[in-house]
DNA sequence: TATATTAAGTTTCTAGTTGCAACCTAAAAC
DNA sequence: GTTTTAGGTTGCAACTAGAAACTTAATATA
C-alpha cells in the first residue's frame, strides 16, 4: 500500500478521524457483527469469512483506537472477548446509514437480520440528519458555511459565556 | 491484496453494497471533497493531496457506482466536470454520521467548514436513527430481529397483500 | 502557423499490504 | 499426559498504493 501518512490534516475535519479507525472494509465488517452480537475470534472468523490474521490485526487495531474492548473470559481464560465500547457503539448511526443506502442503491438486497425499535419491534426508518431544535433535514436544505460565518443563536437573555 | 472477492455474500447486507463503492477512505474524502463543492480533477488532486493514479482510479470506480457523473464542459473540452448524482448525494447522512463521531471521539477537531441548516443558517446536531413513526430512537431502543419474526404494524382496516 | 500551457489522465517502478496456509502457544478437557 | 480448542504468528506470493515522470488533447499566446 505505500506508506500510510496521517491523514488527518486533509482540511481540519473528524472525518479523517474515523477513517483513520475504520476506513476499511473488513473494518467496517467486523464492526457490523460486533453490532449484530458476535464477541470471539473464532465468531468473526467463521461469519465473516476472514484471513485470520487479518482478522487479529483488525481486532487488535480496532482495540488500540478504543472501539472494541479486549477482556479474556473469567471462566475460560482462553476465550477473549471482544466488546464494543462507547465510542464503538456510537458509530452505529453511521453504519445504518451506510447499510440503508446500500440496501436502497444495490441490486434489491433485503438486508438481514432487521434493525427494528425496541419499543413495538416495528423495522427502524433509516437515518436523518437533524437540525439543532430536533427537525430532520433534507439534503436540500443543508449548506455549508467557515465557522467564523456562524453567528450564535440568540437566547433569550441569559449570557451564556460557556463554550 | 491477493484475490478481492466481491464481499456481497457476507451475510445478506446492505452495508457490503456500499463498501464495495466506496468502502476505502480515498474515496470517501473524494465524495467529502465533491459534497464540498470540488468539480475537477486539479481541485481534488490539490485539495486532498492524492496520488494522481490513485485519484483517477477513485473518480473512475466512482462514476461505475452512479456516485459521480463525468461530464466535459461545453467551454473548455479538456475539463472534466465531476458532480455527485442523487444516488452520491444521499450518502452524505453517512458521510455526516462518521464525521460527527470523529469530531466528537477524536482530538478535538473542531470540523470546518460547518454545515448548517439553510434556513437558519445554525450547525447541524448530528445525525439520528428514526423509528418508523419519525421519532427519533436512541442506541439503546434498537436491537436486531430476523425478518420473519416481524409482524407488520396492524393497520387501520386495509388488507395490505403486497410485499 | 508554431509554440507554450493546461486539464486530465497513464506509465513506471518501489515498497508496503493483503490473503492464504501452515504453524505456534497456552488453557481446558479427557 | 495426550488431545482439543481459542486465539493468534509466520512465511511467502500476489496485489495495491504512491511519487514522479510522461502522454494526449484542447486552449491560449506569439
Amino acid at each position: 500500500m505505500g506508506l500510510r501518512e496521517p491523514l488527518e490534516d486533509v482540511a481540519t475535519c473528524g472525518l479523517p478521524v474515523a477513517l483513520e479507525a475504520i476506513g476499511e472494509r473488513w473494518s467496517f465488517l467486523i464492526l457490523r457483527g460486533a453490532l449484530n452480537g458476535l464477541r470471539h475470534f473464532e465468531e468473526f472468523q467463521s461469519t465473516l469469512g476472514i484471513a485470520r490474521n487479518i482478522l487479529a490485526n483488525r481486532l487488535g487495531r480496532l482495540v488500540e483506537h478504543g472501539i472494541l474492548a479486549r477482556t479474556p473470559m473469567p471462566d475460560d481464560r482462553r476465550k477473549i472477548e471482544y466488546r464494543l465500547t462507547q465510542k464503538g457503539s456510537e458509530l452505529c448511526p453511521a453504519m445504518i446509514a451506510m447499510r440503508t443506502w446500500g440496501e436502497k442503491w444495490g441490486n434489491g438486497v433485503p438486508s438481514t437480520p432487521v434493525l427494528v425499535d425496541a419499543r413495538d419491534e416495528q423495522p427502524i426508518a433509516g437515518v436523518a440528519v437533524l437540525a439543532h431544535d430536533g427537525r430532520a433535514l433534507q439534503l436540500e436544505d443543508l449548506c455549508w458555511k467557515h465557522a467564523h460565518d456562524i453567528r450564535p443563536l440568540e437566547m433569550p437573555v441569559q449570557d451564556v459565556r460557556a463554550a
